[in-house]
DNA sequence: CTCATGACCTGTGCGC
DNA sequence: TGCGCACAGGTCATGA
């Protein structure tokens, strides 16, 4: 379940379950899952083991649990998640049979649930789990949502706040639009300006603020980076409030169950069905290897 | 540095 | 019924 509200449903369903666990045992069956860790399954099974899990925290659509210290760890450490296309994070029982496209299953035991397998599911195997070291963030800030100190896992770094970050820099989003000669929407879906956004809430972000996804970023007026900025956040927000979008139960969060955003979509898949503002045919065109859905008639190239 | 493209995977649905 | 193709929520490496 690939974008920003996506992830944070499961990270708010992991936060209680395994704030304060130890981890008893870990078994990797897919070494894919683990393109990220600097080690092989079984030194990720080794590293993991009897650690207890501290938090779960997000920036964008990166997931990471802080590890309390481990015998040979030199400074704080994450176990770090990315769910790519097609990952799910899911709480099951002890025992609980093997998911269809299981990759690694954690046995957790916390002071209060009991025990509890956490499983990473990924059927296109773009998503990955890695044990990564804490590094101070720029800013000093918190990393992230439901991160205390202000560190960020080494992988992340290199990510940009995301809009529901309290410590997202406005001005500096205005000033790299700027400067960037391309389209808005690869500006969007570049995690190092912002985070969080992905192909879906790009088209809706785009088709709220009225602005055509091929737009040079750099020719907005500021105007329309203010709508724009707006827009991102209110879309996030309501799809988060709505448990993110399924369109299939490939998202879904942590107890197995779908959003639905889905029904509250503009843009993004309706290709032919009526503007909801205008009434004329929303339109698909290939971008970036993928797909763009907008109003022509709402979303001018020249943005006012 | 910025920008654009293709690689990495599995699965589903469509037209022929 | 079967086959090939297009397409799917992301990130990263590698060129120009």
């Amino acid at each position: 379940m690939p974008e920003l509200p996506e992830v944070e449903v499961v990270r708010a369903g992991l936060e209680p379950a395994v704030t304060g666990a130890v981890v008893r045992a870990v078994t990797v069956l897919d070494e894919r899952a683990l393109t990220r860790h600097p080690g092989s399954g079984p030194h990720f099974e080794a590293v993991l083991t009897g650690r207890t899990l501290r938090a779960a925290a997000r920036r964008g659509k990166f997931l990471w649990l802080p590890l309390s210290p481990g015998e040979h760890s030199l400074g704080d450490e994450a176990l770090v998640a990315h769910l790519g296309m097609s990952g799910q994070i899911l709480l099951r029982s002890p025992g609980a049979p093997a998911e269809r496209h299981e990759r690694v299953r954690l046995d957790i035991e916390h002071p209060d649930h009991g025990e509890l397998a956490v499983v990473f599911a990924d059927q296109r195997t773009f998503g990955s789990l890695a044990i990564a070291a804490m590094v101070a963030t720029a800013d000093a800030a918190p990393g992230g949502r439901g991160a205390f100190e202000p560190s960020i896992p080494s992988q992340v770094a290199h990510i940009a706040r995301d809009p529901l970050d309290p410590a997202f820099d406005d001005r500096r989003f205005r000033e790299t639009l700027a400067t960037r000669r391309s389209a808005i929407k690869r500006v969007l879906l570049d995690q190092s300006v912002i985070s969080g956004v992905g192909n879906i809430y790009a088209d809706e972000s785009l088709w709220a603020a009225r602005i055509h996804p091929e737009a040079l970023a750099s020719d907005l007026p500021t105007r329309a980076v203010t709508r724009l900025l707006n827009e991102v956040g209110v879309v996030l927000e309501k799809a988060l409030a709505e448990g993110g979008t399924s369109f299939d139960a490939q998202y879904v969060n942590v107890n197995g169950q779908a959003g639905y955003f889905a029904h509250s979509l503009n843009a993004y898949g309706r290709t032919g069905q009526p503007c909801p503002r205008c009434g004329r045919p929303i339109v698909r065109v290939s971008f970036m290897n993928r797909s763009s859905h907008y109003c022509p008639h709402c979303q001018r190239p020249r943005a006012r």
